[in-house]
DNA sequence: CTATTTTGCCTCACTTTTGCCTCATTTTTA
DNA sequence: TAAAAATGAGGCAAAAGTGAGGCAAAATAG
C-alpha cells in the first residue's frame, strides 16, 4: 500500500515542521516547501494527494497556487492563513480550496480536517458502487437477487446472461472486448480462443428482443460489444 | 433539474431561518428542524443532499444524529456549534462530519463551505471516469474505446483506420513514411512492397471528408503522409 | 439416478474489412 | 515536352469476423 502524499507550503519553516510532524505521526508521507513556485513545480513533477497551502508566500501566493493547480487537477487543497476576515475565507473557499483554517490553529484540528476530507473522497468513491439495483432505459437489474425486470415482467436470465448484462450495463456505451469479458466474467486470465461470449450475447439479444426492451447490444467489429439505448 | 435539498437542524429558530434564507438565495431547497429526532425521521423518509446540524439540541444531540446518519448514508454533514474547544471540533470531525463551524459564524462563509463540499463531490465524480482522449482540430479520438468523434457524431472507423489516424495524430505535422507505418501499425519489420497504407489513407480521407472534419492527411511526395489542419 | 436446463462448440451462411489490381492523373526527371 | 515515377480512385475478391441453428457435454434440480 502506497502512502498518501501531502505537500505543505508555508514560508514559516517552523509551521511547516510542526504540521509535518503531526501528519507523519498519522502515517502520511509529507514534503514541505516554502514558496508557491517550488510547490507548483514539485506537483507538476509528482502529483500529491493533498496540498496544504499558506496564503502569504514569496514569489507566488497561495491563491495563485490554488488556481493554477485547479486548472488541471482535482487534488484536495486546504488553505491556511493569518487572514481571518470573512472576505478572505470566502475568497479562498470559492477559488477551489476544500477548507480554510486561520492561524493560529490547532495541529490536531488540522489533522482531523485532513482525515475528514479523505473520508469524504472515500465515501463518494464507495457509495457509487453500493447500489444493489441499477436501471438503464426500461430495464432494471437487481444485483442481489440476480433478477432482471422489464416493467413488471421479469426477464428470465441465466446466471451467465445476468453477469454479462450487468457488466455491460456498468460499462454502458463503452465498447468491451471479448478478452475483457472472458477475464471479468469467466475469469480466464489468458486470451482463450473461444466464442462463448458470442453465445451469451446471442441469447441475451434474443431475450431482450422478446421483451421489447429499449436496450440493445451492439457489435464493435473486430473487438467486442457495446451496450446502448435503442434509437 | 431537481434542486439540491439541504436539511438544517438547530433548536434556535432564528438561526435556522437566517441560514435557510441565505441558502435559498443560492438556489437550494431547504427544510428546517429543531431537534435531532425530527431531522432523522425526515431523512429516513426523504434523503437530503446535505445536513447542517447543531450539536446542542433537545431529544437527540447533533453527535448522535451524525453517527446515526453515517451508518447508512454518505450524505455530507456540516456541524455547527457554540462549543469551540479543540476536543469538540475534533470529536465532531472524527465522528463523520465534513466540516465544523463555531457560532457565531458568518452565513456567507457557511454558504462558501457548503459550495466547497458540493464542489469536492463533483470533482471526485468527474475525475473518476476520465477518458483518455486526444483532440486535434475538431476531431476527438478516444484510445480506450477506439472511437472517433466529430462533434457529437461518431465517425465510424475500422480498427486499421483508427490505428493509423491515431498514429498520425500523435505525430501531427511530422511526415511519416510508409515504411514507418507498416512497421508501427502492421508490425512488418522489413520493407514490404505493399500499398496497403495508401488504401487505409484513402478510406480515412473519404470518411474525414464526409464528416467535414477540419483535418486532412497530406501526401509527402515520394515519402509518405502527414497530418495537418485544413486551411 | 433421471430429467431438465444451461453452456460451450460446431458448422455454415452472411457481412465487413482489407489488400491488390488496373487505369487515370499528377509530379518529377531527363 | 516527353518519359518515368508516384499517387489516387474505383472495383473486386480473399480474408477475417460475426450470427443463427443445432447438438451434446456439463451443471442443476427433482
Amino acid at each position: 500500500m502506497k502512502k498518501t502524499l501531502i505537500y505543505i507550503a508555508d514560508d514559516e519553516v517552523n509551521i511547516c515542521n510542526i504540521i509535518k510532524s503531526f501528519l507523519v505521526k498519522e502515517g502520511y508521507e509529507v514534503e514541505t516547501f516554502h514558496d508557491g513556485q517550488s510547490i507548483l513545480e514539485a506537483f507538476e513533477h509528482r502529483a500529491a494527494d493533498m496540498l496544504i497551502i499558506d496564503i502569504m508566500m514569496p514569489m507566488v501566493d497561495g491563491y495563485s497556487v490554488c488556481a493554477a493547480v485547479r486548472k488541471q487537477s482535482s487534488v484536495p487543497i486546504i488553505i491556511v492563513s493569518a487572514k481571518d476576515t470573512e472576505p478572505d475565507k470566502i475568497a479562498g473557499l470559492t477559488l477551489g480550496s476544500d477548507d480554510y483554517m486561520t492561524k493560529p490553529f490547532s495541529p490536531m484540528e488540522l489533522v482531523a480536517r485532513v482525515k475528514s476530507i479523505f473520508r469524504r473522497i472515500e465515501l463518494d468513491k464507495s457509495s457509487s458502487h453500493r447500489t444493489s439495483t441499477i436501471q438503464v432505459a426500461d430495464v432494471v437489474l437487481d444485483a442481489e437477487t440476480k433478477q432482471a425486470w422489464h416493467g413488471n415482467l421479469e426477464i428470465p436470465l441465466t446466471s451467465m446472461e445476468f453477469s454479462l448484462l450487468l457488466y455491460l450495463i456498468n460499462n454502458k456505451d463503452r465498447p468491451v472486448s471479448r478478452g475483457e469479458l472472458l477475464d471479468k466474467i469467466w475469469g480466464f486470465e489468458n486470451e482463450v480462443e473461444t466464442r462463448a461470449t458470442d453465445d451469451v450475447v446471442k441469447r441475451l439479444r434474443k431475450k431482450l428482443g422478446d421483451f421489447g426492451a429499449q436496450l440493445k447490444i451492439e457489435t464493435v467489429w473486430g473487438f467486442g460489444f457495446k451496450l446502448a439505448n435503442k434509437n
